[in-house]
DNA sequence: CTTATTTGACCAAT
DNA sequence: ATTGGTCAAATAAG
């Protein structure tokens, strides 16, 4: 049960789940055409309420397509994102962390400890390393059965100092091309996001060539407010790299509508976007791989980075607006 | 010096 | 008994 079951079962629950986003998409739609000619409609009075409604729809829609996905994923495992409700470690200390055997100055208590079994957990794939922002402290590795590679154990460096109890373990995958699975286990609680997350291309990766990037402003990918409507947020969902285009098709999935990097602007996902870098607000970045089903995002501007022509699998539309109510509008096979 | 990583031992769960 | 997660001494890096 370990490692295999996720991420590719997908029940039918999940064709409800696309179709709420579908149906999404199609509000979002209406809701971006509305803002895009917004003198027209407000002569008949109508487009504010109509707008309204809208966003109740496509908050709707978002919202039901994430208590599918929540409650039909693994018990074992959420592939969400931290949630708003802050799990002050306080509490989850009290519960579980009898851990705290060390009462006898015995020297050798090592080990001594409970698993927790009450946090959070959530997974990423991504064909590269990726900083998230945090530091990290390793503190172990182990040989995991059946796997060629090792797994290896992080806890956030501020654990001693902030009481921060995050967690991950990253293990290469048996795939083909070779994937970074990286688990979190609960939220950070310290405040020290050293940087702006970034991809890290390590030397053994091909993929440099064919990713793509979604880079957005929030300094921190998991700092959305889910219960706060008015906070954009953006449902990814298998961004997959499917294969390398044989020359001369370049395929014209969507296209950019914009053409410089403006941090209040309308892009679209397109795979000749040229790339361009984050300069200016700190912007996060996810490869290709990186995201699944049930991730949640925070908003901001989004640029899709190739360098050469690829055709990628976006099996679910993505849709967000951005704090400055332009519409970022992802669409995809 | 301080701080981070490596690595075998230890422990809980299975 | 086996496996996975953690600890901590030894070691490396800064």
């Amino acid at each position: 049960m370990e490692s295999s079951s996720w991420p590719e079962n997908l029940p039918t629950d999940r064709k409800k789940a696309v179709e709420k986003l579908i149906r999404g998409r199609e509000f979002a739609n209406q809701l971006r055409d509305m803002l895009t000619k917004p003198f027209q409609e407000e002569a008949d009075g109508s487009s504010v309420s109509d707008a309204g409604e809208l966003i109740v729809k496509i908050m709707g829609s978002f919202t039901d397509t994430l208590s599918i996905l929540t409650c039909t994923e693994s018990d074992e495992v959420s592939q969400l994102p931290p949630n708003n409700n802050h799990p002050s470690w306080d509490a989850l200390k009290s519960e579980d962390s009898s851990e705290s055997c060390k009462t006898s100055a015995t020297k050798d208590r090592r080990g001594c400890y409970k698993r927790r079994k009450t946090s959070k957990t959530w997974t990423k794939f991504s064909p590269t390393l990726i900083d998230d922002g945090h530091a990290w402290r390793k503190y172990g590795q182990k040989m995991i059965l059946n796997a060629k590679h090792p797994r290896n154990y992080f806890r956030c460096t501020h654990r001693f100092d902030q009481g921060c109890q995050a967690t991950k373990q990253v293990q290469i995958t048996e795939d083909e091309p070779a994937m970074h699975r990286t688990t979190y286990h609960g939220d950070h609680t310290c405040h020290n996001l050293l940087k702006a997350p970034q991809i890290i291309f390590d030397s053994t990766t091909t993929a440099r060539d064919s990713s793509i990037l979604l880079n957005f402003e929030s300094n921190n990918p998991f700092d959305y407010k889910p219960n706060d409507p008015f906070t954009p947020f953006l449902l990814a969902s298998s961004i997959k790299q499917e294969q390398q285009l044989k020359e001369g098709g370049t395929p014209s999935i969507l296209h950019n509508h914009h053409q410089q990097p403006s941090s209040s602007s309308e892009y679209f996902l397109s795979p000749e976007l040229t790339a361009f870098e984050a300069s200016g607000p700190p912007m996060t970045t996810l490869s290709a791989g990186s995201t699944d089903h049930g991730d949640v995002i925070s908003s901001g501007v989004y640029s899709c980075t190739t360098s050469t022509p690829s055709t990628f699998e976006m099996d679910m539309m993505v849709g967000s607006v951005d704090f400055d109510d332009v519409l970022t509008n992802f669409e995809g096979y």
